[in-house]
Formats: structure tokens, sequence, C-alpha cells
DNA sequence: CTGCCCGCCTAACGATCGTTAGGTAGGGAG
DNA sequence: CTCCCTACCTAACGATCGTTAGGCGGGCAG
């Protein structure tokens, strides 16, 4: 149950109409139509709906976590790179990866609770792990006095549901550079948390 | 098709549903089931499905709306009251209503989609109209130099997603105040789009 | 006491769900 | 030419979907 092609096809189609319909709103016979075959032929090359959704949610998640990485890797090479240069790298990261494909992004953020519990338990630990990832800059900065005051959990779900919303409204098609974006939310959520003068 | 209290309770329960397993992942036997009653017996209270979720989404966005309407009325008696204290006003507002029922609040942020093609145009075009709330104030803000600078529409969907990403974490159990998080969020919301000294 | 209405019941309908079984056309390899 | 494998097909399964029809008990009004 490895192919390459038509199976990437087949997750992208389930993609966009997981994205638009739901999981439960979207038959295997919706995603087999939007391919013009019939919906048995689907179990040439999957196993399950519950397999391809997995699909999209796990590697999603890997995308995120390998850019996060790639993030923190170059926010270490800036040398003036406080708190403040770190969570600019992050949110460019994340709204890079939701942009780069908004589908698979919206599954992920959204239906990852249509999982069995075992796989879903899973997601869950990874995205608390990469939360985890804001929330500790946050709290750094908070204590270096560079942002807030403020409480970092409340700060990190203000900013992440709000990178995560990008899906709810961005279509590519739209003219909205996906790196002016990005340079537009980083400013956003760094104004956010940054010490101000009252 | 009017009851008061009965209907009530299955609205309730139909939003908690809703909210967890989305519109098309509830089956109609699993609200009566949360009600101990046969699945065929909700019609004599509701008559369909779609019915439900109308009256859930229909009654919340009309309390969005009565609530901004109230926030603009407050912000005019602040003798300073410029497009700060009502960007504030309209804030707070908007998390009072999501805390106040987040189960009905999540279903009208994620749910409409699954309504009739009709009912979801108004819908859109009501959701549109209150974005242009905020959308306005900060393009005033911004116009006036209190704000930005920043395109209106990007900082509108930035912060609009954020308040509205709060039913995807926030639980009135878990001891977070609905007035903390409301001033909290009306921090970040504020700072996000304040000028800045950089 | 009688009658009615309200809230719920059981039974069933046609449609659609995810999935399996078994078959077939066609192209590339030997 | 033959074989096989890939990609698809038709047909069907049991379960579940939203919804309708018709019945039944119990409390309230006359």
């Amino acid at each position: 149950m490895v192919e390459t092609t038509r199976r990437r096809e087949i997750e992208d189609v389930a993609s966009s109409l997981f994205r638009e319909h739901g999981y439960s709103g979207t038959s295997v016979r919706d995603i087999a139509r939007a391919l013009d075959i019939q919906g048995a032929s689907l179990y040439a090359h999957v196993d399950s709906k519950q397999d391809v959704l997995w699909s999209i949610v796990e590697g999603t998640a890997t995308r995120f976590e390998s850019a996060a990485d790639a993030a923190a890797a170059s926010a270490e090479l800036i040398p003036t790179g406080g708190p403040g240069a770190r969570l600019t790298q992050l949110v460019l990261a994340h709204v890079a990866v939701v942009t780069d494909d908004v589908g698979r992004a919206s599954v992920f953020i959204h239906e990852w609770r249509s999982l069995g519990s075992e796989r879903r338990a899973e997601i869950a630990r990874r995205r608390d792990a990469y939360e985890a990832r804001f929330r500790s800059i946050i709290a750094e900065g908070v204590a270096a006095g560079t942002f807030g005051p403020m409480d970092p959990a409340t700060a990190t779900a203000f900013i992440l549901t709000a990178l995560n919303g990008i899906v709810a409204w961005y279509r590519p098609e739209g003219g909205i550079k996906p790196a002016d974006l990005a340079d537009a939310y980083a400013d956003l959520a760094l104004r956010a948390v940054a010490g101000v003068p009252r």
C-alpha cells in the first residue's frame, strides 16, 4: 500500500474534500468521484478511509515539526537572537507550512479528532509538544522583560490559533503572497507579546 | 414547533455533540441517546436535524450581533473613545459571547458550512458584516496613526480568528475566569494593532 | 368520568455508508 | 506470443443514516 503518484492524488483530493465538508461529511464515493473512478476502486490504493486521514494528518504534523526545527536552527545563527527573533522564525515557519498546502493544514488542524483513539492521542501529544515550543519562548521573553508581562499559555493560545485561523480564509489564488502574509502575521504576533510602553 | 424547555435541552446537547464530532459526525440517534429517548422521538420537537443546526447557528449569530451593538453603544459613551477603546469593547463583547456558551459558539464558527445553500449564504453575509465592524475600526485607527501601519483586512483576520480560536481550547471548568480571559485577549489584540516604536 | 393532547414508543422506509469479492482490459517483460 | 501485474470495474454485504407512520399511556380540562 505504498503508491507514489496515484496515492498522492487521492490524498490531495481527500484533503480538499475533508477541508470543505469534514471527514464525516465526505464519503469514499465522493473522493472517488473527484478522481473519476468508482468508490470501490479506491481500495486498490488505500487500506481504509481512516488510513487516508491518518496519512494526511501524520504527514502534516511531521512537516510542522520539521519546519519548527529548521526555524530554531536558523534563529540560533542570529547573533542578537533573543526571544523576539526566535518567535519570529517560528511564526514564519508555521505560516509557510500552512500556506504551502492549505488543504492538508486545515485537515491537520480540524479533523484529527476523527482519528481512532490511539492515533488521536499521538497527535494530541505531538501538538502539545509543538505548542510548548511557542510557550517556552514566550515565557523566556516575559522572564527577561522583553515581552509582557502576560501569561505565556494564554499568549500562546492567542497566537497559535490566529496562525491556524489562516486556513479558514486563505486562498492561494487570492493574490496574497505567502511571504507577505507570513511577514504581516509575524509582525502582528510579535507586537502582541512585545512589552508596551503604557 | 416552538417548545421552550425540551427544545432548549435538545439544542444544548446537540451543540456539545456537534462541537465534538461535527454536524455530519453526529446522528439524530446520538442526540436522542444523550436525552435518554429514541431517535424518532426527537421529531416531536424538531422538524429536522438541519432545523436544529439552524436554530443554534442563527441564534448565536444574533447574540454576536447584539453584543457588538451594545459594545459600540458603550464605546460611544467614553469621552476619550478613539479606535483603541472601540476595538477593546468589541473584543470584550466577542469573548464574552464565546465563553458564555462555548458549545454554541463553536458550532456557529465551524458548522455553518453544513447549512443548506440559502441559509449558508445568509450566515456568510452576516459574518462579513460582523467582520467589517472590526475592519473599519482598525482602518480608522491606521488612518489616524493610532494603529499600524498595516493592512486592516489582514489584522482583522488575525484578531478575529484568534478570538474564535478560544472555542478550540477553552473549557469553562478549567479555572480561567471569562472576564480575565477577555481582558487578556483584549490586551493582546490591542497591542497587535498598536503603533510600535521600532 | 370522559376525552384530549403531549411526550414518548416501536417498526419500518429507502438511501447511503465503508468495505469486500471477484472479474476484466491493457501494457510491459520474458 | 504469453504471462502477469496494475488499475480499474460491477455487484453486493450488513450497518447506519434521516425521517415517517401509527400507537400508547398519563395528566389535565371539561
